[in-house]
RNA sequence: GGAGGCGUCGCCUAGUCCGGUCUAUGGCGCCGCACUGCUAAUGCGGUUUGGGUCUUAACGCCCAUCGGGGGUUCAAAUCCCCCCGCCUCCGCCA
């Protein structure tokens, strides 16, 4: 959630940012009515609850006085004294009983509607809808394979020549959109797994293997229940979640904890898989890998201060860029508009790689500064001195694993159907230099 | 899954049997001040978090907060119920 004082004191801020969404300007109004309501039912139960604790206060020395009284004359004045008080008192009890169900009921109202608010954008975000972005910058020329003299072939045959993907067997046993990764497929993806987060540790991040089903507040906390919700698979026996990222995990690590400023910034680097519904989604990208339920990334998390949060998103970008850099892939870098920013981001940069069989840029990740908003709800503060605050959180993808892998077969697949491996990950290979189909 | 124990304001801890004197004890840590040539030691004071209110601000005051939720009561850390987590033992198991 956004800074509670800010509805008070600039709402048209939020309407603004609303706006530029194309999410409810009217949503703010309910909201600062629902607000004013729920401070005003609090101070009245604060106030009726101190009235009944000075009473008890009273009662109970009282009480003290008439067991220890000898005489019957003392002991009935102390017993008419109680029984006058325990009257008002009585009402009383019953009255703050009320005030506080009131208040319960108008503060909820007041938390629901805070819930449907989604950050506050920030002002250099371009404004629009999903077609609306900025390219920011191109890197790399793609392949011309006509001049090469070759038709190049799409992820999913070099996959099944190579045996290193079989989607077809994924179907039989999970369904549409499940994969498996076989042989050089899974080898690869280890290799990646390990280039990445050497890369990550030496930039300063902490390896983290996460859970990948959570409770409620997590997935709430980092605001994958809102619009999201629809792509999220929750078990129902157990009302908890499969996480559609480690941001989930990574950003409620921290949840309900005071970190100290010096400790910031805090970066880790997250492997779990990822579960997405990708309902909505029906006959979008149906062949081969590029959608599917069931992936895995690393995914790099930062706590830091608000202060440095644009600074640190500029160095995850960077981080991203020398990844897909390092695997010598074609890509360019976005400006995601603010229609299609999430509920979390005030600002979202996505690199999407060069896909010659699609003649087009498909996004492979996605930093996003998410300022204090996640942390806001799920209770992550800083200290600095003797002042408290909510700190700022950011994200960004390393390696999504099955749209990486997409755009390594195809871009660097060679006319025979191998696919030279770029030279980062040889290391991770023993060394070797290109796949070929096994014998 | 079964049995038992436990969960207190950074950490440790008293309090829970028997409700009010809990405005939650003490120690450690941390912050400030004093003393000191410096450090150490010592002494004094402060030190949960959130909300509200007053104010230029600070101070102050009020409410909530003893794992979470509900209940009993004029009054709950304390009594009752449900849930969660941790520990020990047993069973099962990658």
């Amino acid at each position: 959630m956004i800074d509670p004082a800010i509805l008070r004191s600039d709402p048209d801020r939020i309407r603004e940012s609303q706006r530029r969404r194309g999410e409810s300007v009217e949503v703010v109004d309910q909201l600062i009515a629902a607000d004013a309501a729920k401070r005003a039912a609090q101070q009245h139960f604060d106030e009726l609850r101190n009235q009944q604790k000075v009473l008890s206060k009273q009662i109970g020395p009282l009480q003290g006085a008439l067991k220890k009284a000898t005489d019957d004359a003392a002991r009935a004045a102390a017993q008419l004294e109680i029984d006058a008080l325990m009257e008002k008192a009585s009402t009383l009890a019953d009255e703050v009983k009320a005030a506080d169900a009131d208040s319960d009921v108008i503060a909820a109202l007041a938390d629901a509607l805070w819930l449907q608010i989604s950050n506050l954008v920030n002002l250099d975000s371009p404004v629009g809808g999903e077609a609306d972005f900025i390219v920011i910058e191109e890197v790399g020329t793609p392949r011309d394979f006509a001049a090469e003299g070759f038709e190049p072939k799409d992820h999913l045959d070099i996959g099944e020549h190579l045996d290193a993907i079989d989607t077809v067997r994924g179907a039989k046993v999970s369904g549409s959109r499940f994969f498996y990764l076989k042989g050089i497929g899974a080898q690869l993806e280890i290799a990646l797994l390990n280039l990445a987060m050497q890369q990550a540790a030496g930039n300063g991040f902490i390896p983290m293997i996460t859970p990948a089903i959570v409770l409620p507040s997590a997935m709430e906390g980092t605001g994958f229940l809102g619009q999201a919700a629809e792509n999220v698979y929750r078990l129902e026996e157990d009302d908890m979640y499969l996480v559609g990222t480690s941001e989930v995990p990574l950003a409620a690590y921290h949840s309900d904890e005071i970190i100290d400023i010096e400790q910031l910034p805090i970066r880790y680097a997250g492997w779990s898989s990822c579960f997405r519904r990708e309902a909505g989604s029906y006959g979008k990208d149906t062949r081969g890998i590029i959608r599917v339920h069931q992936f895995d990334k690393v995914e790099m998390f930062v706590f830091t201060t608000p202060d440095d949060a644009e600074a640190e998103h500029a160095r995850l970008l960077r981080w991203e860029r020398d990844f897909v850099e390092a695997l010598e892939l074609p890509y360019r870098v976005i400006d995601v508009a603010t229609g299609d920013l999430g509920s979390s981001a005030a600002r979202k940069f996505d690199i999407e790689a060069w896909i010659p069989t699609q003649g087009a840029y498909r996004e492979i990740t996605s930093t996003s500064n998410t300022t204090q908003f996640q942390a806001r709800r799920l209770k992550i503060r800083m200290r600095e001195g003797d002042k408290v605050q909510p700190l700022a959180t950011l994200n960004g993808t390393l390696c999504a694993m099955p749209r990486i892998i997409v755009a390594i077969l195809e871009n660097h697949q060679q006319p025979d159907g191998s696919v030279v491996i770029p030279q980062a990950l040889r290391p991770f290979l023993g060394g070797k230099t290109v796949f070929t189909a096994p014998a």
